[in-house]
DNA sequence: ATAATTTATTCAACTAGTTTAATTTTTTTT
DNA sequence: AAAAAAAATTAAACTAGTTGAATAAATTAT
């Protein structure tokens, strides 16, 4: 099990030495999982915190009339999970299913405890992941209310280029708040 | 100066003894802000973290036409800073005003990194509540594309029936990112 | 208390984005 | 390589929410 990018993710944010490495290594195990395949159903309980090495994912949920609602895409040295359902062990109200075959590292709720116990310095690791996460989420918030669909496009494919490759447009149509439809024709204006 | 509420907050999501509690309060200034007063203007730098004893906040931007998109309404026992502008002390796009007489407790970036490194399991508090945050933005970002303005509008004064008491009409439709003409349309209806 | 200002309401014309459905293009499966 | 399935495009009718402007109601200031 490789879980360099893992590590060389974490010294990003806190230092750590040779012996905690080891110590966060024996907790995670290794996953693949293909295309189309989903790593959380809605109703089932999120039991995992999950690092991507390799891949993409969909977090999405179906609201009352069948429609998806994409909340996030997640690539590469990304963790992901329904952090309500991880931490609450309730039923989650979301999917994540993998766009790409993919490779993640988990990590269980009860040993992700054990670990903060055994490496406190990574209370603060995701802690400060989570402040970006939370902050960028209140941007976007902002930018739904402030932004017509069109500017929010051109906005997501300037940060995101990678994405437009990755994704299918129907996925981006959801992720923005709009319809496929409406989005063809927002890219036929240019 | 009256830091029980904020101890009693803490406690609530981590055990403190009476060493730890004291070292806390030293860090803190109280401020009072009197109704229409700014915590935090455009393009200045956000220095301090806020706790809430008393009064109620609005965090708003304003867009390139004048609006202003409200993001957060504060209150009572809630942390109040623009995350963004604090971390990184870099100029805020945000404007934090007392929408009522209010009284907080401060401490600035040093102080909680001081703070962090004396009692670290704050580390773990500040964790638990901003992942507690980024749990219910994203909860947002889904239900403000999933419900109309109509039943976004119910599901928040089901939520919170105190702001609608305190808060003027026209921030809560800023919230809900509708007109003030659209929203009082709405409740015409019922 | 009165005047001044801000906030909320009402109405009608308007527009950004949706819906439905048919057609074309691309991707996946065999 | 062909067939099947999924995704993207196009067009036209539609609707949720906006805009602007005028009036009424509620707050704030003097």
């Amino acid at each position: 099990m490789d879980t360099t990018k893992l590590i060389e993710h974490l010294l990003k944010h806190v230092q750590l030495d040779n012996n905690e490495t080891e110590t966060i290594e024996k907790y995670f195990t290794s996953k693949t999982l293909r295309k189309k395949e989903f790593l959380l159903r809605t109703n089932e309980v999120c039991r995992t915190e999950n690092f991507i090495l390799e891949g993409c994912f969909r977090t999405y949920s179906i609201d009352e009339n069948g429609f998806e609602r994409t909340l996030i895409f997640s690539v590469e040295s990304w963790w992901i999970a329904d952090l309500l359902s991880f931490l609450t062990e309730r039923p989650s109200s979301y999917n994540i299913v993998a766009l790409e075959n993919a490779k993640i590292l988990q990590i269980k709720k009860n040993d992700l405890e054990k670990l903060y116990l055994e490496v406190p310095k990574l209370e603060r690791y995701f802690r400060i992941l989570i402040q970006n996460a939370y902050i960028s989420q209140l941007e976007r918030i902002n930018q739904n209310y402030s932004l017509t669909a069109e500017q929010r496009y051109h906005l997501f494919i300037q940060k995101h280029p990678d994405f437009v490759q990755r994704i299918p447009q129907k996925h981006i149509a959801s992720y923005l708040g709009i319809t496929p439809v409406f989005l063809s024709m927002l890219r036929k204006k240019r």
